[in-house]
RNA sequence: GCCCCCAUCGUCUAGAGGCCCAGGACAUUGGAUUCUCAGUCCAAAGACAGGGGUUCAAAUCCCCUUGGGGGUACCA
């Protein structure tokens, strides 16, 4: 049997981390069983424009490279793939189980249930529902459909029995049906519940294993016996945990409340901080709109999608006891459910940065410059369109940079190399430090630019050796030039190596930086 | 209230009765390297929630307690 798997997002605008992570799962297993994913859109809210809304999810997967055999925009033979879609379905099942006596018509009215409900809840009772619609007789339930008197339609749970799963990650899970109440499978207007129609959709699109977030756990008993009640065979389960906030065990949350927490953890602040810096220099908005529990703030930021992948998979699984950096083609390879673990995992920002730093230093110069032209450009650092100077230029400087790039929006921090030489601005520590204070810096530097000045050639190594010269034959310690002249060169205090920096803006920049720099003091 | 799930270093995890006075990674701290920063290398510190059993032997099995989480909707 070929192993099928879905996820469902609801088009909400945005992908998730957490859902992302579930969507991942069931991928990874489909993959790794040769299988097939597929895509479900869960649109039953019409309100929203679903194109729009589905997008940015549809994005999320192809940045990281999730494909998807059945769904929107591939088709597939047992579509439609949007529940706004499948009504045929879902009116089908609810009639099979209208008529086989599983589900009833509830002619009570809302108030009347919450009274009920309440008064179980008084006596410290589980509430289970009092069925006076079964006990109508047949004439009089002809007369209220007859006279259109709204009503929902709920399964009818058998209290006498017990539901149980074998789930992949929690074992045997037992259930008393006893303590169950009727839920409501149909809705006053028609449209179906989100269990039941879930257990249409997985059945018609033969899901064999549901894999989804433990939140669900308590929904599989009803889901279970829905599968039963409709002639259905079960597909196997396995929840796995739930992705936590960074340093909690809470589930990790979108809504707003949280997220002002999240800003202010010690552990999640670091990437709030990231995006409040670099994405307003992008022409983005900050973090309102953009934040690190949606998949779209990692590509933003510039984060690579294997980084992203790998601190996904080790969300809640592991391969061995050493195993850390996996691409998704191993991860695919050796990818079991037994090894998902059973407790929620926190996202660690930090962790996930450690990786980015692993995946970006794999790369290539050319690869690295690729994934950084984007954000120079965004930034305004870089006019479109890009001519080959400006790529070498790039070029140059990332390998300058080296491991000091992380993500790829790193590259805006050096942005010193791309502004005009009288506009160059100084960290006034830093000059304060290193040029106005040390009362021979004015002059030393003065000098050296003089010696500079004669260089014939003017790349790293040849600089290298004309400052140490320099040094040797004026007898002045390293420390008391090399500063000064960073600070003049690029404004800052720190960087990638100095004969780098210089060899980087050429000898006309550096000279016109430390006239301006000498003026300055 | 009721039902269900979960519980190893700060974090992600290894561990399916002896290989564990518990291993790895991230973070932290110290040292080395260096023109700064980043990095790299070396080192240190750091956990089986508590209590009962079972067993020659328990992080691992059972029970209880505690703690955390989820569900209990005409949400998904």
């Amino acid at each position: 049997m070929t192993v099928r798997t879905r996820f469902a997002p609801s088009p909400t605008g945005y992908m998730h981390i957490g859902g992302m992570r579930t969507a991942l799962f069931n991928w990874l297993w489909a993959r790794h069983n040769g299988g097939q994913f597929i895509l479900r859109i869960d649109d039953t809210d019409r309100e929203r424009n679903v194109d729009e809304a589905l997008g940015p999810i549809l994005h999320a997967f192809r940045w990281l490279g999730l494909d998807w055999d059945e769904g929107p925009q591939v088709g597939g033979p047992l579509g439609p793939y949007f529940q706004s879609q499948r009504g045929d379905l879902y009116r089908e099942a609810l009639d099979q189980l209208l008529q086989s006596g599983k589900a009833y018509r509830d002619f009570d009215p809302p108030e009347v249930t919450q009274t009920d409900r309440a008064a179980a809840e008084q006596e410290k009772r589980p509430f289970l529902n009092i069925r006076r619609a079964l006990e109508l007789s047949d004439a009089e339930r002809e007369q209220y459909l007859a006279e259109g008197r709204p009503h929902v339609v709920r399964f009818l749970i058998d209290r006498a029995a017990k539901v149980s799963i074998d789930d992949h990650i929690r074992g045997h899970v037992e259930w008393d049906c006893g303590l169950i109440a009727d839920p409501v499978i149909c809705r006053g207007d028609g449209s179906p519940l989100y269990n039941f129609a879930t257990v249409v959709d997985d059945a018609q699109l033969q899901i064999t294993h549901v894999i989804r977030a433990e939140e669900h756990l308590t929904n599989t008993a009803v889901q279970a016996l829905l599968f039963d009640a409709l002639g259905y065979s079960r597909p196997e389960f396995a929840h796995i945990p739930f992705v936590a906030a960074p340093g909690t065990k809470e589930k990790l949350s979108k809504r707003e409340k949280k997220l002002d927490k999240y800003r202010k953890s010690p552990q999640f602040k670091k990437l709030f901080d990231i995006a409040d810096e670099i994405l307003p220099r992008m022409g983005l908005s900050p973090s309102e709109s953009l934040n690190p529990v949606m998949v779209s703030y990692y590509e933003a930021v510039g984060f690579l999608p294997e980084a992203v992948l790998n601190g996904l998979s080790r969300l809640g699984w592991s391969l061995d006891d050493k195993t850390e950096h996996m691409s998704l083609p191993f991860v695919t390879e050796n990818f079991t459910l037994d090894r998902v673990v059973k407790g929620p995992a926190g996202l660690d920002p930090d962790k996930l940065l450690a990786y980015q730093e692993h995946w970006v230093g794999q790369l290539s110069t050319d690869e690295k410059v690729d994934r950084c032209l984007p954000f120079l450009t965004k930034a305004g650092l870089v006019q479109e369109p890009i001519d080959a100077a400006a790529v070498r230029f790039v070029s140059r400087l990332v390998d300058a940079v080296g491991e000091r790039l992380k993500l790829f929006s790193d590259i805006l921090r050096y942005d010193e190399y791309f502004v005009a030489d009288d506009a160059l601005t100084y960290d006034e520590k830093a000059f304060e430090k290193r040029l106005r204070k040390p009362s021979e810096a004015a002059t030393l530097l003065g000098e050296f630019r003089e010696h500079f000045a004669a260089a014939e050639r003017f790349d790293a190594d040849t600089l290298d050796a004309l400052l140490h010269e320099w040094v040797g034959q004026k007898d002045v310690p390293m420390g008391k030039i090399i500063h000064a002249l960073r600070v003049a060169t690029t404004g800052k205090a720190v960087g990638p190596g100095m004969f780098d920096c210089l060899a980087l803006l050429g000898k006309d920049r550096c000279l016109m930086r430390i006239d301006r720099a000498l003026e300055r003091i």
